[in-house]
RNA sequence: GCACCUGUAGCUCAGCUGGAUAGAGCACGGGCCUCCGACGCCCGGUGUCGCAAGUUCGAAUCUUGUCAGGUGCACCA
């Protein structure tokens, strides 16, 4: 369906060209003045300059051409030059009839698909998750889903960081451990055990365990390097171990990730990219963009337009392994290989665009991508605790995500118990539910960009812009609709009617942007844009709520058609709620 | 040192492809449940939009300068 906007729009255009002048500046937006109009124009003031004429004849001449519109119920011309609209109302509620009637709500699918990855997640194999990793989870989940409903083929790809020396540590702390395991006898020929040697809980243990060892003792630390090197090569024994390792992580990263409602298409990880290297290196040395600098292998990236010094893009070290921006060169030529993304999204802490800028010119200049391929740096802000700076345990630690999850649904029971009696089972569900809607539309709610505070008490809340209120908002409007099947027996399909008093009117208006608010967020990436949205839809509907009566409504037609105004607010609340990862429940 | 980001009400944040009186929420004060969920709704005050110039009929929005805070600057990831 067309957009509410683009409708009005053609009218003033046509209105325009009607009274003389070019239909461009016929752009109708939502007024900024709800008290004066609805819907305004101010072309007359930008065509102003092009005519030499004063902008309120020019208003005026547009609003005298536009007389026989039925879009329009009143057009006006006000001074210096701005045009303001009023929505035919039957217009209006026969929108939203073809609306309610469309599956996606009106909002229509790209013409073109593209296949799009998403790079979120980001979580180290063998270590917990912790508070670092939930925006860049929540973030790229909302990403992955609102441009999977603007149509396009969407795979999201986790990118496990499980490469480098933290294995090497791993490995060489288990052989002190148990140094009876096959995996260290370089003699043993046979099939390994499919069991793990360990369990998620130990390897969280050994990790942390390993590398604090490794800072004071040199030699442990040579020797993690050199069970690195050999893995790398190959290893029969490690290469064994690293798949228990992986497979172990995760399994438990899996149920944690379910916990927060994120699902990755893909759990590929930083070492399924290793066999492209050899490859990719030879091509940039051969094709002369990499050459040797202080020993390390380098390429170019400088631009004319840089307004600073950007140091050429390492590829292998001076002594000839290879590092982080390697690896995800090679993760771009593995992707390519096998996926051909148009487009891929790195949803990654801002402080790493430096880094990404590198990757993604050096994988341009030197052909690893296709010119076109868009690289998409989507950087987000850090987490902060109440006083502004990084969030931390009372401790001053790095809180394990659990924790966090967990402080926030005990938090999220305490209010749900003081609302409403239910039993403890339901409760303990709900809290989760309403729990995960406040730490997600907590974080959505601003923009990605930005460091924001994480306050568990406002996000919790249900006063005020936060998840639990817009769930309530859901929730309530549930209650009525079932209530109204309890009297009506169903909800059959009616027509929605205009409505004439200003909130149902508003209502209405709010209604009709959807598909344009979906557009927009999925061009900016931006799920802060459908929380607004939401806000304002609650806001509206909670406002029509309050002076109107539902089911008292006495002539009928006119209740079947507020009835399905409901259905039709649920149905965009809980469409928005599931873009940006979370649901709703049936109380609360 | 260089570069990038941020600076809007007491607090947390929108608004930033220039438009009318700069908006929400929290907090604070007052009102509204014999009636569809009061976790709601209504009413009320609060601003040198960091500062200073410039462009423009018009600037929180664009340009330049400046101040403050944050972040990043090749052999970690």
């Amino acid at each position: 369906m067309k957009k509410i906007l683009d409708l009005i729009t053609e009218e003033m255009e046509k209105a325009f060209g009607k009274a003389g002048y070019d239909g461009k500046y016929g752009r109708v937006t939502v007024s900024n003045r709800p008290d004066l109009c609805e819907y305004q124009c101010n072309g007359a003031m930008a065509a102003a300059k092009e005519y030499h004429k004063a902008p309120i004849m020019i208003a005026s001449d547009v609003v005298e051409a536009l007389a026989d519109t039925e879009v329009l119920a009143e057009a006006q011309a006000v001074s210096p030059g701005f045009i303001n609209l009023k929505i035919s109302s039957s217009f209006l509620s026969g929108y939203l009839n073809d609306m309610h009637k469309e599956e996606r709500l009106g909002y229509e699918k790209v013409k073109e698909p593209e296949t799009i990855m998403i790079d979120y997640g980001g979580p180290n194999v063998a270590k917990p998750l912790h508070v670092g990793h939930l925006r860049s989870a929540i973030i790229g989940e909302s990403v992955k889903r609102i441009a999977r409903f603007a149509g396009h083929k969407v795979i999201g790809d986790v990118h496990l960081g499980d490469w480098g020396l933290q294995m090497g540590l791993i490995i060489m702390e288990l052989k002190e451990r148990k140094p009876d395991l096959p995996y260290f006898d370089p003699d043993f020929q046979d099939a390994y055990p499919k069991e793990a040697p360990f369990t998620i809980a130990e390897l969280e243990e050994i990790y942390p365990a390993a590398s604090a060892r490794s800072k004071e003792d040199t030699a442990y630390k040579d020797a993690a390097m050199k069970a690195t090197f050999e893995l790398q090569q190959g290893h029969r024994g490690y290469q064994a171990l690293l798949k228990h390792i992986l497979n172990v992580s995760v399994s438990d990263l899996k149920r944690n990730y379910a916990n927060l409602n994120v699902d990755f298409d893909l759990w590929k990880g930083e070492s399924d990219a290793q066999p492209y290297i050899p490859d990719m290196v030879r091509k940039m040395k051969d094709e002369g963009y990499a050459y040797e600098s202080d020993g390390a292998l380098v390429v170019d990236i400088k631009e004319e337009t840089d307004t600073k010094e950007v140091p050429p893009c390492m590829i292998l070290k001076s002594d000839g392994a290879s590092l982080y921006t390697t690896t995800d060169l090679a993760t771009l030529v593995e992707r390519m290989k096998l996926y051909h993304p148009r487009r891929i999204v790195y949803v990654v802490d801002k402080r790493q665009e430096m880094h990404f800028v590198q990757v993604f010119r050096c994988a341009k200049k030197c052909g690893l991508v296709e010119a076109d391929t868009d690289l998409k740096f989507l950087g987000f802000g850090t987490m902060n605790g109440k006083d502004g700076k990084a969030f931390k345990t009372r401790e001053g630690g790095v809180m394990r995500l659990e924790y966090l999850l967990s402080d926030i649904n005990e938090e999220m029971l305490k209010k749900i118990r003081e609302s409403r009696p239910m039993s403890d089972e339901e409760a303990g569900e709900i809290a989760k539910v309403v729990g995960l809607s406040a730490v997600k539309y907590g974080d959505l709610s601003n923009q990605a960009s930005k460091d924001y505070i994480f306050d568990i008490e406002r996000f919790t809340s249900s006063e005020g812009n936060t998840g639990p209120y817009i769930l309530y908002t859901i929730v309530r409007i549930k209650s009525i609709l079932k209530k109204y099947e309890e009297q009506a027996g169903a909800v059959l399909e009616a027509p929605i009617l205009a409505e004439e008093n200003e909130s149902g009117r508003a209502l209405m208006r709010e209604l009709a942007r959807f598909n344009a608010v979906m557009e927009n967020a999925y061009e900016e990436l931006a799920p802060h844009k459908i929380c607004a949205y939401i806000y304002d839809l609650a806001n509206a509907f909670n406002k029509f709520y309050h002076e109107t009566s539902i089911l008292g409504t006495e002539d009928e037609h006119v209740k079947k058609s507020r009835i399905q105004l409901l259905v039709l607010t649920r149905r965009v609340l809980e469409t928005c709620i599931g873009l940006l990862g979370f649901e709703a429940p049936e109380r609360m």
